[in-house]
DNA sequence: TTGTATGCGTTATCAC
DNA sequence: GTGATAACGCATACAA
């Protein structure tokens, strides 16, 4: 019933040669004659053979197989960085797996475990909020296999990585927020514990500081970021009766929490409250008002991220390199910012 | 430098035994004495053994891998269904690879023959829009590799597949919308070309009979069901001066399309007219107003899909078993429809 | 209950 | 430029 498959020792039968050579011709190895190759590839075509990726990765100890290791697949910013390293990886005749750590520490040890269980070559990673310790990761150096993070990066770690300038793109942000008259700006973040955070805030306090604005503890509200912490922060200021004309939100959701409460409080945006988040999620587009935002170039940040891989595959001879990348981002200017027009009409 | 992996040979010697024993002990094999199992488990944990799947796979044929195909992997069904699939395979030690198609089929039939020649065990998919031609899952079948079919399916595979219950979701829809007082429902659909929006427009069509409301064929807009065309639809349903007060969207994109173009014209959004989606992608929770949708339950879909794909694994001695598993969606109530309170209120 | 022998399909290392 | 042989790590038919 099952026909079985071709494999190169079919092919090296019906040409009177060997296996061996099935394989340099099929490999392009420089030692077969041109005339050889030309025969082999007709007949595995002939043949329709199918390489067994698993013959060879069993023998060559190479898998053609990249892990990618992200917190969640869902998040827009995470699945298109996943799809700019396969664009790059594919093309290369690489494949890719994707491990998800749901922010779980634990997850993403098992995650690590697993890629090096499966033979990756490598793996390109974004760590959890709350991944405090690097052992897992420093197994992986140990045993000389390409390490690429992206995004949520560390510098305790000696390997590549791709990030955007979070500095820049907060500083824009604000800025963005001061030229539209806001004064007293909210900053919603979690820089305690995640350096992308920190980043942000920092790039928050210097666009005040060099717009001769006071920094205001009051205005900065520390919390997981997710929508529901973006109401909170809000109602706090409300209840506290901290007043403020904007809010940079380090996180997208947390920006819609934001601007949800303040419109059940019957606050204007941008008129009474201008909004900025972080990270251009596809919903930005889609909320009322549309939300401003600041985009990191997720696919290119992916393709970034293998680019760096396959040099790093490449160099493993003896020499260690470790490239850092650092992207520009870009703000993206919507209506829950944009007031100047606004005001110019009513 | 690099410590060479401990492999069943290791254990073996160390034990005085052969590989075969370990490798039988390891499986729990019940040809094996429980002492000597308990000896090899202490040994592996003690040399922290790894098993080699690839060297496994390549000797028993099988990978422990399922592929899946779905159309992209940023839309939140697909990646929920995905998750579900995992969460099953992943406690019965298999692990999932995932192919975009984009609706492509050219790379539909790519992916298929990616995950055939990455030697899958079986494959999970989605048909893309575009999908006329079924050569290429017929091959799966034929080479006796189990494959099931979600959401996107076809009758014309003998296959086992998991749906909705996409006419009862549409039935659903579109009696709401009459409850809530609507006389003349525009239909967003794609009906010719796919057969669940086929499903949904027997739905819709059904519920109208049902309670005594004239079909209208001026009130269905054909599309490819993206934000955009939902725009064009209202437009054109506005320009042909076409009255209606409901609109029941096969896809939420089109849905959140339609609602911004009928604020656009000054239209309430449901005052004016009511709004009802499908997918409850989770966009359609922060739109405004919040849109009502139909939940597919696409994590218990993709449970039920990796339920179905080893139920076939396991039968796989001659008997073909295939199964036809029917969810049931439901109906999440949000704003863009929910027009009684508003009513009594204003 | 355990050991022996063999092969899965490929590639690396010799040899010629 | 090509062939012969072994080996990657594991699983299984057959023997004992």
């Amino acid at each position: 019933m099952k026909p079985k498959k071709t494999t190169i020792h079919d092919i090296a039968e019906k040409l009177n040669v060997t296996a061996s050579t099935v394989s340099r011709a099929l490999k392009n190895n420089p030692r077969i004659s041109e005339a050889t190759k030309k025969v082999v590839l007709e007949m595995a075509d002939e043949l329709n053979y199918q390489p067994n990726h698993i013959a060879s990765a069993l023998r060559s100890g190479k898998s053609h197989v990249i892990g990618i290791i992200v917190p969640r697949i869902n998040r827009a910013f995470f699945s298109s960085v996943v799809r700019g390293v396969e664009e790059v990886a594919n093309s290369l005749d690489y494949r890719v797996v994707v491990i998800q750590s749901y922010e779980d520490p634990e997850k993403e040890v098992a995650a690590v475990n697993a890629l090096l269980n499966a033979r990756v070559d490598g793996i390109i990673a974004s760590l959890g909020k709350n991944t405090e310790s690097f052992e897992h990761y420093e197994n992986i150096l140990k045993k000389d296999i390409p390490l690429v993070l992206f995004d949520r990066t560390t510098n305790k770690l000696n390997t590549s990585q791709v990030v955007i300038d979070d500095y820049l793109g907060a500083y824009k942000a604000t800025v963005h927020l001061i030229e539209q008259g806001c004064r007293s700006i909210a900053h919603f973040t979690n820089y305690k514990r995640v350096n992308i955070y920190k980043e942000r805030y920092r790039g928050y306090v210097e666009a005040l500081k060099d717009h001769g604005i006071p920094f205001n503890e009051a205005l900065i509200c520390e919390s997981n970021m997710q929508l529901e912490d973006g109401r909170i922060c809000v109602d706090n200021l409300l209840q506290a009766n901290i007043s403020f004309d904007g809010i940079f939100s380090a996180s997208d959701y947390s920006a819609i929490g934001a601007i949800q409460t303040l419109k059940e409080n019957g606050l204007g945006v941008p008129s009474d409250v201008a909004v900025v988040g972080f990270s251009n999620d596809s919903f930005t587009s889609l909320t009322e008002p549309s939300m401003t935002s600041i985009d990191q170039f997720p696919i290119e940040m992916g393709e970034v991220a293998a680019q760096l891989f396959f040099d790093m595959l490449n160099a493993e001879k003896n020499t260690i390199i470790t490239k850092k990348t650092v992207l520009q981002p870009e703000l993206i200017i919507r209506n829950s910012s944009l007031r100047l027009q606004e005001k110019s009409v009513s």
